[in-house]
DNA sequence: TGATCATATGAACAATTGTTCAGGTTATAA
DNA sequence: TTATAACCTGAACAATTGTTCATATGATCA
């Protein structure tokens, strides 16, 4: 266990006054560990690649698993994970479900991503 | 090895054109690989609750390891994988390293993920 | 109904990750 | 120079992750 706020501060803890105004105004560990979630999804190349697929087209996992050159199960279990974390939605069409980008947060995630990157 | 893009498509690929001109647009690997490592970087509580902070109020190691409640050897690490990512910066005063977000981006992309996560 | 196509799933494996522990630096001040 | 405070680092470990392989759905059509 790690030892209570308290505890540590009579030790050392430098700046008390800042440190326990930037307490008060912590986020929640749900919200934290979803926020994770997301991001986690967004940090592996397929899924970026899936994902940027998507934003230009809305297409089948037999066409993304081409396009992201992977195979269709690795795709799919992607698409999964994607799914789960809702940064993608699909529509079916006879056999073919059509996979597309869930809501314009991710098109805006993926943009500010690419401007830090891009310097 | 996976098979080449033509060698697929002879088998079976749905919508040859789609996917053609999707893969025209297709980003570079060490972009992706650069994004990949961006986001993951921001996809791990400990360095979400660090990031959150920061976004508040620039702080030294101490400060952080007590306002995340983790131990200052884990803080560290997690400070040098931030800098090297370029999420984070820090000036010094002395024997105190002061860290703070390193540009507007990770503000942004913490935002739009928090917007995301609250539906 | 049975055959086939598009996709999903479960188990298993190597690879990666985050933390802890035990030192090691670097800058300040006595 | 020596002691101390603030921070960093490397090794090691359990836990998590992404892929592959084999198999299972579920929808369509003959």
């Amino acid at each position: 266990m790690n030892p209570s706020f308290d505890d540590i501060c009579q030790v050392r803890c430098i700046h008390t006054e800042k440190v326990s105004k930037v307490r008060q105004h912590m986020l929640q560990d749900d919200i934290i560990n979803s926020l994770a979630e997301l991001f986690k999804s967004m940090g592996d190349p397929t899924r970026l690649r899936i994902l940027h697929a998507l934003r230009q087209q809305e297409l089948c996992v037999c066409d993304l698993s081409v396009v992201v050159n992977s195979s269709e199960s690795a795709v799919s279990h992607q698409l999964r994970l994607l799914r789960t974390q809702k940064l993608v939605k699909f529509r079916r069409e006879g056999k073919v479900l059509y996979y597309s980008l869930d809501d314009h947060h991710i098109e805006m995630l993926f943009h500010q991503g690419l401007e830090h990157v891009n310097e």
